[in-house]
DNA sequence: TACTGATAGTCAGCATACTGAGCAATATCC
DNA sequence: GGATATTGCTCAGTATGCTGACTATCAGTA
């Protein structure tokens, strides 16, 4: 019988909560109110103006009926809008508010400290070589998952 | 503006869901119906018979509240069951049924074939290498989510 | 023994994530 | 041009995970 600490599942669903904990905690004390994948979706809002929701999703890997709630909850939140689309009327293109911005960039210590304080167990060689394997791992998967990592197609 | 690929809160979930994708595939191919949870949870009152629910939760870092669903369903599937403590009536004993029992041991394979699939796109050494981050960083963040790892007490 | 605090479990509510289905609109092919 | 396939989005249903609150019980103490 393998030791959990011998499953890689499970150690990427613990560093994963470990991490989504941080993030909250960080934020929180911050002032705000914003869970790590709405930072995520709003961030790339921001860089990819007028981009749609399918989109969206294959910059951050989300699924996109997860993507649905995610846009629903920014919106109700005043951070960002969702338009119809003059040139797919399927589809929705994305803008992020003027209070999103601020938002974003009053929100941006936060998010860099939760990055540090998840690795502080970790030297910074140590934290470097952890993103480089997850990163090499994560391109072998990518299509394992039913979200996976798009470019953006010109 | 940091990419994503520098978060390591962003490549975390990104192996998580990649994790749990190839968990569910594996275990669904080999015919069986049973999530990451559900699996890391049985195979735990399988090691420890007669364990409450609070004392599993501490093993596998869930939060109590998570428990709940999850006895409910291994319950459900004729895996597991739930009898009142004699020693302490608000205390449930958890114990694995010969159907749950018959199943982990079915199971296995799949869930082995899982983490190596996972792992696909690392060398062995870049595995264990990647293995031993995770420890180390979760090990030194345990207390920082509500449902740390606890060890048994005697 | 009565009071106080801690503990085991559950529940309601919210936010990811996924499967599978469906609708509307666009693209493609004959 | 019209049938067909594909695409963008949404929805219903299920399963984690969390916060916070509540009940029942237990443990320690005055």
């Amino acid at each position: 019988m393998k030791d959990n600490n011998d499953m890689p599942g499970h150690l990427a669903r613990r560093f994963q909560q470990i991490a989504v904990a941080v993030f909250l905690a960080e934020v929180e004390e911050s002032g705000f109110d914003l869970t790590p994948v709405q930072y995520a979706a709003l961030a790339t809002i921001k860089s990819n103006p007028g981009l749609d929701q399918v989109t969206l999703a294959g910059l951050i890997a989300y699924d996109r009926t997860t993507i649905t709630g995610v846009i629903d909850r920014l919106v109700q939140k005043g951070l960002a809008e969702r338009r119809a689309s003059s040139r797919d009327r399927r589809a929705r293109e994305l803008e992020i508010t003027d209070e999103g911005r601020r938002t974003l960039r009053r929100i941006t210590p936060a998010v860099e400290s939760a990055q540090r304080i998840m690795l502080r167990g970790l030297t910074a060689k140590e934290g470097e070589e952890l993103m480089r394997l997850l990163r090499k791992a994560i391109t072998a998967g990518n299509e394992l998952s039913r979200a996976p990592l798009r470019d953006v197609q010109a």
